[in-house]
DNA sequence: GTTAGGG
DNA sequence: CCCTAAC
């Protein structure tokens, strides 16, 4: 087997980090900070390149940038070329098939494990996380305990190690309970005394950490992996998986390994790895649901060689998760705070197939979700998910994953939700539910399977003369449109829908098979897409809707056929408005609508959960079309102005003057925010290219011609004025009043 | 983060 | 509507 000669940590986890000093370790954090993503995605991506193959190469980590411009082009350019949420669930989908399709044997039955390893945290305060280190240490142990055959053999090595470590440590430092097996003492850079010390090692760890970015090769992977791949189960990701930044909170299911089922109930330990040749899982607290960690079936790659047998593999370095945790987290959540407030996920027409059948090609797919910028994320939107991420500590999968992690976490998240509800009736080993109450009976895996994915209230209109093609094209691009922003994915049970995403299958009655008929899943536009803020009370959880402060304007793309053609056909028509004259309102649709839990909300999809069926068909179905541009996913709605918004513009413009964007949005389009000022000046200068041609020209909804003469004398007027008249412009607050 | 301008 | 440069 591979990973022999490994170290494994039982640190046990401490509570959440208290502020702490800027130190080493936190350079190092934030360097982990820029590149995991990056690397997590690049791991992806070459994964799926070695999809089928055990030949996973190491992406090779960029320099890391000194300075701040250099880190913000660098990471400009890795989100650019990121991969798309779907692009990774198809990977993760398509490497899932062809591993069980390719074999037949459980991991489980083979062995090693890979979990758990604990990581971090050698805390600066030993002395405040020594009761609850000790108790972690503890249920870890108690957990482990249940484990019976063959294949727990590691794990009881561990607890053996573990308990031994314990008595020897815990008096000196409680904090960092470590278990190790074998490992070479050679290992130049996670030498044992940085990792298994006491207290105050810990930012040896996260140095180690750093300078595996820094050598541009945190996830190397040597020859000698860990992975048991003798058995020919374990899928590629269960080899190096990055999990460093998640050690963070034990309920985020996102630090799993992409495809392994038991990663769908953010019970089990993580994995921590960082050079593929080791893995150590970490243990942290607050693991929800210890009582079914023993299932521990497949995918544990205990990284231990329970026969002690050193041969190592080279795998010398251990990676330790390291973990100042809270300050990893904090960074994590400020990044996907950023992440879900400024970008949206791009659906990828990458096609799944590529990924069943293994190919492969990566056909140049690479781009992931489009940097949405920040301008055009309403600031509203930023704060709401900043409440979010408060309130979501007790959520479910979702909310962990939305706000206890990290960009490239999300992904994994992201993509193991769908796992979740997609592929969990392959033999998960695990419940698909998120957290669950401990002391609960072990799991039964619940079958679901989707037949297909139904399209409701698709309204497209399209002019006579319009060719098929083009039809078929705006068909695409409305549903495109709809996938854009990524999707949630709302259960129903039974017509009803199923709110509380803490709750077990059992809990919620899914388990049950006769039940399962009347099963239903709704895919929901997600929220952090467009103007679509939010659909109302439909999930709370999710977007913090009970945390928002205050109600948001909830504006909603009309499932209608957006951007289809130059006629902006999607667009609502044009409301009364008075002084806000986009707040919004032009939504069709409520958000009472889009809430009601009793039937499918206009703008979701409705899918009907049938038995087993071909797994293969559910994998493509979010990534079958391939339109010839993909970016058109990624574009936002076509929302073409309304008169009444011309009319709002123009005022405004009058008023304020061309140069003043901001201000133009702030006062008439405050609440519309769809509209960012670059639209209206955009807008603008369309509206004085429009004054300026034949009506024959002029295409989309006529504007009046007494509206285009005000662009023109403004335009004019502006044109001559601006300068000397910026210098002493009326407070904006009076404009707005005279607006 | 804004603004301006090209695409 | 997107992207980028410039500030």
């Amino acid at each position: 087997m591979v990973g022999s000669d490994n170290r494994i940590q039982a640190v046990t986890p401490r509570r959440a980090l208290p502020d702490e000093p800027i130190t080493a370790t936190h350079r190092a954090l934030e360097v982990a900070e820029f590149l995991l993503p990056m690397s997590l995605w690049d791991m992806v991506l070459q994964k799926r390149v070695d999809c089928g193959s055990s030949g996973y190469q190491a992406p090779v980590m960029p320099h890391f940038p000194r300075s701040a411009k250099g880190k913000r082009s660098v990471r400009k350019k890795v989100e650019d070329s990121q991969m798309c949420a779907f692009d990774l669930l198809a990977t993760v989908a398509g490497n899932l098939l062809s591993e069980r399709e390719n074999s037949s044997t459980p991991c489980s039955d083979t062995g090693t494990s890979n979990n758990v390893a604990v990581k971090d945290t050698a805390t600066e305060d030993p002395l405040d996380k020594e009761k609850p280190c000790k108790l972690e240490a503890f249920d870890w142990l108690r957990c482990t305990e249940d484990l019976s055959g063959p294949e727990n053999d590691l794990k009881m090595q561990i607890k053996h190690d573990m308990k031994e470590n314990t008595s020897k440590t815990t008096s000196s430092d409680p904090a960092s309970l470590c278990v190790k097996s074998d490992m070479s003492e050679e290992d130049p850079i996670s030498g044992e005394s940085k990792f298994f010390g006491a207290g105050g090692k810990i930012g040896h760890a996260v140095d180690t950490v750093a300078e595996r970015y820094a050598m541009g090769r945190p996830y190397s992977s040597p020859a000698g992996s860990l992975e048991c791949k003798e058995d020919g189960s374990k899928t590629p990701q269960q080899a190096g998986r990055p999990v460093a930044g998640n050690a963070i909170d034990g309920n985020a299911p996102h630090m799993y390994s992409l495809n392994d089922d038991m990663d769908l109930d953010g019970k089990t330990p993580t994995l921590v790895s960082s050079d593929s040749n080791f893995e150590v899982p970490l243990y942290r607290k607050n693991i929800p649901c210890i009582s079914s960690f023993p299932k521990q079936d497949e995918c544990m790659d205990l990284p231990v060689d329970k026969d002690g047998d050193d041969n190592s593999s080279g795998c010398t370095h251990p990676t330790v998760v390291t973990n100042k945790a809270s300050r990893l987290q904090r960074i994590g959540d400020r990044r996907i705070r950023k992440l879900l407030a400024s970008k949206f996920w791009k659906v990828s027409p990458t096609m799944l197939q590529d990924d069943v059948e293994q190919k492969p090609a990566l056909r140049g797919k690479r781009m992931c979700y489009t940097r949405q910028r920040t301008q055009r994320s309403s600031f509203k939107r930023r704060k709401l998910f900043y409440n979010c991420s408060v309130s979501a500590s007790d959520g479910g999968i979702y909310n962990e994953g939305v706000s206890n992690i990290c960009e490239k976490d999300r992904i994994k998240l992201e993509t193991n939700d769908l796992h979740a509800t997609w592929f969990g009736a392959n033999g998960a080993p695990s419940s698909t539910t998120g957290q669950k109450p401990c002391c609960e009976l072990p799991d039964y895996r619940v079958k679901l399977s989707i037949k297909s994915f139904k399209v409701p209230e698709l309204v497209i209109e399209i002019p006579e003369t319009a060719t098929v093609g083009s039809l078929k094209r705006t068909v695409s691009e409305a549903v495109t449109a709809i996938l854009g922003g990524g999707l949630r994915i709302g259960v129903l049970l039974q017509g009803k829908k199923i709110r509380h995403d803490n709750k077990t299958l059992r809990q919620a009655g899914i388990s049950q098979g006769d039940k399962l008929d009347n099963l239903g899943f709704t895919l929901e536009p997600n929220p952090g897409q467009a103007p679509a803020l939010l659909t109302g009370s439909e999930d709370p959880h999710f977007l913090g809707l009970g945390c928002a402060p205050e109600p948001l304007p909830l504006a909603r793309i009309p499932p209608t056929a957006p951007a289809t053609t130059d006629q902006g056909v999607s667009d609502a028509s044009p409301q009364p408005m008075p002084t806000c004259p986009e707040s919004d309102h032009d939504s069709v649709y409520s958000p009472a609508d889009a809430s009601s839990p009793e039937k499918t909300t206009a703008n979701s999809l409705a899918l009907v959960a049938v038995p087993p069926m071909n797994i293969e068909a559910l994998a493509m179905v979010p990534l079958r079309s391939k339109p010839k541009r993909p970016e058109a996913a990624q574009r936002r709605v076509r929302r073409p102005f309304s008169v009444a918004e011309v009319e709002a513009l123009v005022q405004a413009v009058e008023k304020l003057g061309t140069g003043r964007w901001r201000d133009v949005k702030l006062c008439a389009f405050e609440n519309a925010n769809h509209r960012t000022y670059v639209d209206l000046k955009d807008k603008w200068k369309t509206l004085v290219h429009t004054a300026r041609i034949s009506p024959q020209q002029r295409r989309g909804e006529p504007v009046p011609q007494e509206l285009l003469d005000r662009v023109l004398t403004a335009h004019a007027y502006w044109s001559q004025h601006q300068a000397k008249l910026q210098l002493k412009p009326p407070p904006s607050a009076e404009i707005c009043q005279l607006l």
